[in-house]
DNA sequence: AGGGTGACCCGCT
DNA sequence: CAGCGGGCCACCC
């Protein structure tokens, strides 16, 4: 367990399964914190491969950034089956999910 | 120690 | 439906 904020941001991150996505609204909310934008400056900062940082959209369905260019989360996200529209999660409710706290 | 920044969010016009 | 404003919180000068 890292005490860095960061750390618990990938954690959580890294539980979402290919074909959801999560916002990261429910990032921050599953940390009991509501620093949202500390958790996109978090991602920002990843460079861990194994962190799924394209699965973490913004609250409303739209796709939020992404380092390597929204282009590119976009096109990696509709490899999992995610419908993206006008850089917007199409039907995002459904494939949304809310990230449970890491024991 | 203080202030600015951002891959955000929500409510009101 | 689009725009604006205020609020939130960790991180970096």
């Amino acid at each position: 367990m890292r005490d860095d904020f960061r750390h618990r941001v990938y954690e959580i991150v890294r539980q979402i399964p290919s074909g959801k996505v999560s916002t990261y609204r429910d990032v921050a909310h599953a940390l009991g914190s509501r620093a949202y934008r500390a958790v996109g400056q978090a991602l920002r900062q990843n460079r861990d491969p194994r962190v799924p940082c394209h699965r973490v959209v913004a609250a409303d369905g739209n796709l939020g950034g992404f380092n390597r260019g929204v282009k590119e989360k976009e096109r990696l996200l509709k490899k999992e089956g995610i419908s993206v529209s006008s850089g917007k999660v199409q039907g995002f409710e459904k494939v949304a999910i809310k990230p449970r706290a890491d024991y």
